[in-house]
DNA sequence: TAGTGTTACATTGTCGACAATCGATCGTCC
DNA sequence: GGACGATCGATTGTCGACAATGTAACACTA
């Protein structure tokens, strides 16, 4: 749900062992990063036939891959007519944002309520990498999205992290679509610090504000650069 | 998923006509209500074969509902294990409840930045109908699920709605599994009636501080019957 | 008896083929 | 010429069969 976690993997993480995981999941994370990454742009057609034969298998992993990236909202699937990429408006941006603010400044005040202070250092250790990056705009992004993905995990609460693996797949999906002109990397990690600062003193209102205003400015950033919506 | 919309279906809602809704949707549907009515005990396997052999059809839309289950919080699948219908804890229940206010409060925001007056109408309508349904809890409990689906839905933000889903999936999954004896159906009514009241004068700090209190009350009523966590 | 290797069974994963459905195109009729 | 209907191609929906995987019970060995 979204969902709840999808599957239960147990075992091999490290090295390159031989994969049990099902080819419908490793077929759905290849066409993710096709379309998070552009090169699938928004209202192509996903066949299934050729997607099975350019890739070597059957069409039934293939359809697997479809629903569950039609799951995490990056594709749209009509009976009978086919699956294409989905396409962003200004309306879908704009929700979106506002949702992940809604989301982010809850995972702040369950992290304050703990006084989870473990939680704190994990997001510091993500601030001072953001710091480190310069000018590379795609590590700085991946950054970011490091530093909200574990502010949500911290936040230790399972509903809340199903809900936001729908989220920030899309919020990705936004990022690629916009080729965002960052400031410098290490006056947003200094707005990151400052978020951390305050949920470690408790003081989630305050945290929440911050974040709500950065990701205000996020919002106005892309916006921006939304000339011309591609209508879903 | 979850979640985007799953599906776009053009037509026919009327009488009883062939209906062209993939045969995966509707097992999905028949399973969904099956588990929420609690038929379907959390722990009971469901096996693909022998699903499909009881319903006549193959495996492949039976696998397509089963993904949808899951989708829904409702199973979970461990590949090659099986799917079983999820159970849920202690935790569990507190974590739904707490997302779910999060986001009824959200929808509240959005109704009174709006300042849409046809959106209260919709949820007095649902009071009124709450206040009639007398003794009967499961008409209580249906006309209580249409209340905070309505108020979802007046909200008008489309990516809430889907999330929305997932949640109320679950929460419906909670109410199946608690056989809860209310208190006055009038009472209740007059209670959610208070909360749009504040809506319809803008005071959405209040109303959302009104539904927090309902909220925690379901809460503690759902907790208190939750004597044996059937572990997941 | 404790431990190990093996076998059998249940279940899901994958495949290729056929049927149903939809949209567009073309032909026909007024 | 315009509107209606049939046909065609493309795509997904459904099916039955086979392969891969994991669990558990069993026999075997030390």
């Amino acid at each position: 749900m979204t969902t709840a976690p999808r599957t239960h993997r147990r075992g091999v993480k490290h090295g390159g062992e031989i994969s049990n995981v099902p080819l419908g999941e490793r077929i759905a994370d290849q066409l993710r990063d096709l379309i998070l990454d552009g090169v699938l742009a928004p209202g192509a057609p996903l066949v299934e036939t050729s997607l099975a034969a350019e890739l070597g298998v059957s069409r039934a992993p293939v359809r697997q891959a479809l629903r569950i990236l039609g799951l995490d909202g990056l594709v749209e699937t009509v009976p009978y007519r086919g699956t294409t990429v989905r396409g962003l408006d200004r309306r879908d941006v704009e929700e979106l944002l506002r949702i992940r603010t809604l989301h982010e400044g809850f995972a702040i005040r369950c992290i304050v309520e703990r006084g989870d202070h473990s939680a704190c250092d994990v997001l510091y250790a993500c601030c001072d990498e953001m710091a480190t990056v310069g000018g590379d705009v795609a590590a700085l992004n991946r950054a970011d999205a490091r530093f909200h993905a574990s502010l949500i995990e911290v936040a230790d609460h399972a509903l809340l992290i199903t809900l936001w693996r729908t989220i920030s797949m899309q919020v990705r999906h936004v990022m690629a679509m916009c080729n965002r002109r960052v400031a410098d990397a290490r006056v947003i990690a200094a707005h990151h610090r400052r978020i951390v600062d305050a949920i470690a003193v408790g003081e989630d209102e305050r945290a929440t504000m911050l974040l709500e205003a950065h990701v205000r400015d996020v919002i106005e950033l892309v916006l921006r650069e939304w000339s011309e919506p591609d209508a879903a």
